[in-house]
DNA sequence: AATTTTTTGCAAATAATTTGCATTAATTCT
DNA sequence: AGAATTAATGCAAATTATTTGCAAAAAATT
């Protein structure tokens, strides 16, 4: 991955950081922007590659994902295998994924209409409701070989 | 959890591996009928738990749950926090659930209307479709304190 | 600019999962 | 059914992933 990332983004990190009162360090706005830049998900692993060797510690990459994750700034995705991986949580732009099985490939699904059962849910008394979904399945590519 | 299970369900376990062309040995009937006992989802430890100490290993474990996940007995749950939970795979009861933010209480939602997305996903080319759905939130109980 | 508070890097600790291998158990083959 | 073969298990050790303590560095506050 390790991709160069425009200054804007770094400024929108900020700005987002900032807006949770969180302190600005350097570690959490290349974090930040490095997945406002690539969409991910993403493991701790590949954030901290991602990032350059030498940006920051894989423990702080570890702390800033946790306190992220904790602000709303990032959402943590199930995968199917046993590693988590995160992206940047865009409010405006909620959607799953499809994953397939053979070549890990993730593609954006932006379709999701749960909100009935959600409200159903409700219902039961429950409250602040979220939920995760994902689809697994073997894409194009890998059933034509 | 650790509870006495009927013979019944000791034969089940051991026609359902026996089915799957698996050899039939005393810790694979021991943790498939204590899934069949116990709805779940469940950890590696506590299904390790469950059996009561010295029925097997914890190593052992681990292997049959990945074989019984391979050979579609048993399925994998991703519930919130980072711990990989499986149950029973029934084929006839596909469901998902319900976890309780505060609590950690699981309840069990039949209900699942996903079919419509994944002929969408089916229609992009992929195949064998399944898909993970779990709902979070703040339980009637915890709600009340 | 100085002080206080928070975060980071590094190393070490912990926890989770996997593996090698000798032993034991299950299956297969007379 | 019993011997031979194959596979699974227990145990310990190795590996991997994640967390933590603490001194140093950076950020926020004054």
């Amino acid at each position: 991955m390790k991709t160069t990332v425009p200054k804007k983004l770094f400024q929108k990190a900020e700005k987002l950081i900032k807006d949770k009162s969180l302190s600005v360090t350097e570690p959490r706005k290349n974090i930040l922007a490095f997945l406002l830049k690539n969409h991910g998900p993403f493991s701790m692993e590949e954030i901290h590659d991602g990032l350059g060797k030498n940006a920051c510690d894989l423990a702080t990459v570890y702390r800033c994902i946790v306190l992220f994750e904790n602000s709303n700034l990032v959402e943590r995705r199930y995968l199917g295998d046993e590693i988590l991986r995160y992206e940047y949580k865009d409010m405006d732009h909620h959607h799953h994924h499809i994953v397939c099985r053979i070549c890990k490939s993730v593609s954006k699904m932006k379709y999701c209409f749960i909100s009935e059962i959600e409200q159903m849910i409700r219902d039961k008394g429950y409250s602040d409701i979220t939920h995760s979904l994902e689809f697994f399945g073997v894409c194009a590519k890998c059933n034509q070989k």
